[in-house]
DNA sequence: GTGAGTTATCTCGACATCAAGACACATTCC
DNA sequence: GGAATGTGTCTTGATGTCGAGATAACTCAC
């Protein structure tokens, strides 16, 4: 079986036959594996309605355990995007009523954004169709070789944390 | 060893253990590495002088070999932008003097874009640095895991081709 | 050849993001 | 208690991208 990269690596074979190309055959995969990825989850989000930065944030409340509450700062770090995209999302998410802001009791400073019940079903509405496509992409890959992907992957990984 | 996406699997599995995580072993860890990779190309063509939309318009032109021209449609379907961001890139690789625009003798609506000997000489060096930083990120899995890794990725990616 | 439909490129307005800085409040140390 | 420093959030201006539309030129059937 053979795919993009293939190619790729076979071009870039032609023009510089005198470099060692083993990690495109790696990396150039996860980078177009994440794009194809990305639609995937954008296609899944549509259909309940929300958009993929938005599921990002939701899921972090999501995830944080009753009451669904985080600080935009603890958020921006989760998420990895500034400070100001930050206020823009957590703004457009309150208007939808899928957050609301709330002042932080312990830090007159703060101000902690919170979950709504409205939220809290699109988030796990969207994460079921999210998982449902993830399963799809990975139909073909029997569990052993998946279990042996995600530990090759986790190796590559963990240097990062 | 542990990573990131193992708190990430933990927790939605504290808030929702009635899913299958599975896919998000493999999927969560594509993505975060696949934005790990983006920085480190970043690094590692800022120490060139060029960013990576310049790199990837220019290696495009690289691969396709002497005379080392593409049109701009042709750009656009390899790089994945549309067409109003590709006449933005060409304009400023062009004012950089990396590229330059002729005009296509067999079509007299048609351009083409043209490497210069500087755009050679700056996507070849950046190359040769984007790999060095790859086989950096792989230094620590031994060959037979890393052709591994490569032949579940394509396995993977194969479908989309 | 002429006209309809297609293809190639560029232009332009809208928008989300980033990065830097402003502002308010907390905390620490003297 | 007060000054200096740190922390948390929001505001602002610049930038790159997208997407729709405009223009020019090609192709093919008649």
């Amino acid at each position: 079986m053979r795919d993009e990269v293939d190619d790729l690596v076979e071009a870039w074979g032609r023009e510089r036959g005198d470099l060692d190309l083993a990690p495109v055959e790696v990396f150039s995969r996860i980078s177009r594996l994440a794009r194809h990825l990305d639609l995937a989850r954008r296609d899944a989000f549509t259909a309940h309605g929300i958009e993929s930065w938005e599921f990002d944030v939701l899921a972090a409340l999501r995830r944080a355990g009753s009451p669904y509450e985080l600080s935009p700062g603890r958020l921006l770090r989760e998420t990895l995007v500034t400070s100001g995209t930050m206020t823009n999302r957590v703004d457009r998410l309150a208007a939808r009523g899928l957050v609301e802001r709330l002042p932080d009791p312990k830090d007159r400073r703060g101000v902690l954004v919170r979950l709504t019940v409205e939220g809290k079903a699109a988030v796990d509405g969207a994460f079921e169709a999210l998982l449902a496509a993830e399963a799809d992409l990975l139909a073909d890959l029997p569990d052993k070789q998946r279990t042996q992907l995600a530990g090759l992957l986790r190796s590559l990984l963990a240097p990062f944390s």
